[in-house]
Order: C-alpha cells, then sequence, then structure tokens
DNA sequence: CGCTAACCTTACGTAAACGTTAGGTTGGTG
DNA sequence: CACCAACCTAACGTTTACGTAAGGTTAGCG
C-alpha cells in the first residue's frame, strides 16, 4: 500500500496556486498543521490533502470568502483532520460513526452557503433577462 | 418633468458603499464622470445612476471581478453613457435603434458572466451533494 | 444673509493576500 | 557521495480597494 507522497510544487500546480499561497494558509491554520515534520524539513503531502485545499480555493473564489471565513468553517474540519487520522489505524466502529457525525454538518454548511450564492444569482438572472427582454422588445419596435 | 437629483451621500446610502467608494471608482473611470461640473461642486446624480451603479457592486460582489474587470466591462457602458444623455433631448428614432443595439450586447454579455457562474456553482453544490449522501449512507449503515 | 451639515480635494494610512528576495538546507538521482 | 532542483525560513515589498484625517467650500434653510 504505497500512500503516494506529494510535495509542495506538486500539490500548488494541481491546483492552480503557489507554494506561497499554500504556506501561508498553513500559517493562518487553514491546513492542518499537515503532521509535524520537523524544522527544515520539506513538507509532505497526501492525496487528499489535495481535495481539501482544492475545497478551500473553491470557497475563496466561487463564494468569495475571506480566508479568516475560511478559518471559520475549517475549524470544525480541523478537528475532522485530527480524527482522520486515526481512521487509517484502528477505527472502531464506535469512532467511525463519530467521525462521520462530524462531517455531515459540516458539508451541510458548505451546501448551504452554495445554496444561499445561488439563489441570488439566480435573482440578478432573472433581472437581466427582464432587462434583455426589454430591450429586444425595444428594438423590434424600432425596427419596423 | 422634476428629475430628482440625488447627492453623492444619498447615493452611497441607496446601494450600501461609503461616498468615498463612488470617488474611487469615479476616479477609475467606472463611472461616466457624471456631466462635468465646476472644480469643488457637489456631485449630482439621478436615479438611473443608482442602478447603475447597483449594478456593478453585484458584479463585484456575486462575480468576484476586480475593479479593473469591471472597467473592461463598463468602457462600451461608457460610450452607452454619452448616448443615454441624447436619449433625453432630442431621440430621433434612427439614433434609438443604435442606442439599443449597443445595450443588448452588454446586457447579454453580464448574463454570460452570471451563467457561468451558475454553472459552476451549480457543478460545485452537486459535488457537496454527492459528499452528503455518501457521509449519510455511512452513517445508517454504521448506526444499525 | 448667515449657519451648518454635507460636501469638496489632497494626501497619507491600512488590511488582506500574497510576491519576492536572500541565504541556507534537503533529498532523490547518477 | 556528490550534485542540483526543489525545498526551507525570515523578512521585507506590493497591489487592491478603499479608510481616514486635514483644511477649505457649497448649498439648502430660516
Amino acid at each position: 500500500m504505497s500512500a503516494t507522497v506529494l510535495r509542495i510544487g506538486e500539490v500548488a500546480q494541481r491546483v492552480g496556486v503557489t507554494p506561497r499561497t499554500i504556506r501561508y494558509y498553513e500559517e493562518l491554520g487553514l491546513l492542518g498543521s499537515a503532521s509535524a515534520r520537523d524544522k527544515g524539513a520539506h513538507r509532505t503531502y497526501a492525496e487528499a490533502d489535495v481535495g481539501r485545499l482544492q475545497e478551500l480555493i473553491r470557497l475563496r473564489d466561487l463564494l468569495g470568502l475571506t480566508l479568516e471565513e475560511l478559518l471559520e468553517l475549517a475549524e470544525a474540519e480541523e478537528a475532522r483532520a485530527v480524527l482522520r487520522g486515526r481512521w487509517e489505524e484502528d477505527p472502531s466502529d464506535e469512532e467511525r460513526l463519530r467521525i462521520v457525525e462530524e462531517a455531515i454538518p459540516h458539508v451541510e454548511r458548505q451546501l448551504a452557503l452554495v445554496r444561499g450564492r445561488q439563489a441570488t444569482l439566480d435573482e440578478f438572472a432573472r433581472e437581466l433577462e427582464t432587462k434583455l427582454r426589454r430591450l429586444r422588445r425595444r428594438h423590434r419596435e424600432l425596427s419596423s
């Protein structure tokens, strides 16, 4: 079972940011301190970390969340990361249940944010369409 | 026909920004120089200006456009504003037609941007839902 | 015509989110 | 084991999008 290990450059490229951004996010506490490495050593990441970072970037880009807002959202995630570590080793069913039970409301919150944004965007789109229809009608009237 | 005239404070409050923001946008050329006033005189706005500013703010907030990107979008708008001035005075039908013909693709571009964002958001929402369904299934399995 | 709140210009200040540079270290490869 | 690309830390720099302060002016009201 070879757990492919990634370095910061790889990860950065995969999610479309620079290494600096990743270090900065780590500094802010957005990334779960990535398994204590000794001072000076290269950071290492797993595939799962790529996904988690992608998620943050999307929340930032699509919803315009600030890093501080992301931090709030990630705090629950933080705890999950600790638990996720245990998932790999000795997951009693009871523990698995707790992990899943923590993950659900977290994802639900993200979904709620996305839904909210979808709603306002829908409204905006409808207004633009109304405007467009009016303009087109006007155009027909004038070019008769 | 009393064209209600607004001052910067009013406008700012209506769209939920500060006067400073409005002056800044004007400085960048995002607002059509608002009918040359003499140096030191108060800026004056019409109702239509409130709408145009609202539009910019929404594009900024909902799509995360930078002011420079807004500027590109507004350059066509710029020309429109000039034309719109004429609408008030002596609009021959031929001129009206040209104005409408310029306005249509402008609104279409905005709508295209919104559609694009809607699509990526839809995808994001679907992914989150899939994730959520998996988690819930897992939860049922574990709590049996 | 005088008052004063709201405006004006100019200029410097600031927070967020990284970019960039300098000088040194690590770790996979031949 | 020597090399060198990719990494490390620490620190200062930069851009965007305004905030804020100072000193003066305008314009609606009584």
